[in-house]
RNA sequence: UCCGCGAUAGCUCAAUGGUAGAGCAUGCGGCUGUUAACCGCAGGGUUGUAGGUUCGAGUCCUACUCGCGGAGCCA
């Protein structure tokens, strides 16, 4: 038999069907009961009359616990009072499971119980469009890149060495060949991919084992890094406007419903196109500066430092040119001005800070030496990063963007522990 | 790692150093159009843990545990 979903309810009016889901909430008016039903696909108000169904059905309304598996039948009508715009006259009512007391309740929670009960909290309106819209987003990366002649590449998860060598990475044993480490990006291998064919991108679970603790951070989260050979770094600016105008737009139109559900007000997300503005390191440290911010030129900008920059515009801000100090070894130096990296990052509105980070690539295998051991980097470990600079290096550039700091960015959230199904943080790793 | 805040009923919270309370949830009853439905009644507590001060501690002090917010680091 054909499985239909509350999604499909306008192409069945006026027909008695059934339909299997969970119990959302239900009311009830004496002689009228109204239950809440979500198949995953929407929510469906279905109401039982006392005088139009058997009394073991009515009886069974009131039985019938929150959450509990159901299946409900009846005839199908428009209904501008019920949730969704359709309401089922219901004339039976079957128990799959009976729930037993179902711990969030349509009423407030605090975090940490419903981090406790995220398996659950996941079945919530707001958490289903969080969800809905993180995969709408995850779409939109793939079809991006995927149109643009770009193959997907995976990078290893595990690895022999710090990518970066600055954070802290998990580590495990790995049989008789020492430590291995859960990666922190896959660039380094996507610079091998891109070098192979062209145009790559990576797109994976990648961790953390520093200990941070704000709203922007997880140990384990997914970051695509798209690589691609013979881009400058104006190149790759190009490529993350046209990048970042592709998701957002494609996605505000697709999950409207969804973003309706979440409150999100869509008009600095509608803004969201090109060109988007574009500031070199030393400008930013002006309008640090005009705002009366005490920053010392050469430090990396602070999370409250990102807010006040990206406050000044409409839409994300790509900055560019960083002191190389703060940066990473692999960043080529500015041919004007050895002291900046030709690095840039975006920062997205509305005080969200920093969703991307990228660059031009050191392509000089001498200089890519002097900055390993500048860095104090076991070199042996980087033989087969410096073989793509043996074996017909050239120019290249790529970035990589936090998934979950743009979920948690289009779907207007505080905190990017609700953007992914079960976050892994500092101090919780379940369920 | 550092700074700040917090822990009381299943959940969210209240309670001048003086008998531990409300809303939601649960159970029972009422209501033929409810929208976190509403109304009435009932059950529900080792106040995070261990010490201390006091005639008396949920409340004050000390330590610990756990969590939350932020900093640093980063996507």
């Amino acid at each position: 038999m054909q499985k239909i979903y509350i999604s499909d309810l306008k192409n069945f009016i006026g027909q008695e069907i059934t339909l299997k889901g969970w119990l959302y909430n239900k009311r009830s008016s004496g002689k009228v009961k109204f239950i809440i039903l979500r198949d995953g696909t929407g929510y469906l108000q279905c109401v039982y009359f006392k005088g139009s169904v058997t009394p073991e059905v009515f009886e069974l309304c009131d039985k019938v616990t929150q959450e509990s598996s159901i299946e409900v039948t009846g005839r199908v009508k428009e209904e501008p009072r019920a949730v969704g715009g359709f309401e089922l006259d219901g004339v039976d009512l079957k128990i799959i499971s009976l729930s037993q007391e179902y711990p969030i309740t349509p009423k407030e929670h605090g975090i940490e119980f419903l981090m406790d009960n995220r398996h659950l909290w996941l079945r919530s309106s707001r958490q289903v469009a969080i969800m809905k819209v993180r995969h709408r987003i995850i779409k939109a990366i793939r079809d991006f890149f995927d149109n643009k002649g770009f193959v997907l590449m995976d990078s290893p998860i595990l690895t022999p060495a710090a990518c970066e060598g600055t954070s802290t990475l998990f580590e495990t044993e790995y049989f008789d060949l020492g430590k291995a480490y859960l990666t922190q990006s896959g660039q380094l291998y996507a610079e091998a991919g891109a070098l192979a064919l062209g145009k790559v991108y990576t797109f994976g679970p990648t961790f953390r084992a520093e200990k941070s603790k704000t709203r922007r951070h997880l140990t384990e989260f997914w970051m695509v890094e798209p690589e691609v050979a013979f881009n400058d770094l104006n190149d790759n600016m190009d490529l993350i406007e046209e990048f970042i105008e592709y998701v957002v737009q494609t996605v505000i139109a697709d999950r409207e419903e969804e973003l309706k559900v979440l409150e999100r007000d869509l008009t600095s997300l509608k803004n969201c196109k090109r060109p988007f503005p574009r500031i070199s390191y030393d400008d930013a440290v002006e309008i640090l500066k005009k705002n009366n911010i005490d920053f010392q030129y050469g430090n990396d900008l602070g999370g409250t430092d990102e807010t006040i920059i990206s406050n000044q515009f409409d839409r994300p801000v790509l900055v560019h040119r960083y002191p190389q100090e703060v940066k990473a070894f692999y960043m080529k130096r500015d041919p004007e001005n050895a002291n900046l990296a030709l690095a840039v990052d975006v920062l997205a509105p509305e005080g969200v800070g920093e969703i991307i980070g990228g660059s031009q690539r050191e392509d000089n295998l001498d200089l890519l030496l002097e900055r390993i051991k500048e860095h104090d980097l076991p070199q042996e470990a980087f033989e087969w990063y410096l073989d793509l600079r043996r074996y017909g290096s050239v120019p290249h550039a790529g970035f990589g963007l936090g998934l979950e700091r743009t979920v948690g960015w289009i779907c207007g959230l505080e905190h990017v522990r609700e953007t992914i199904p079960f976050p892994r943080m500092i101090y919780r790793n379940t369920p």
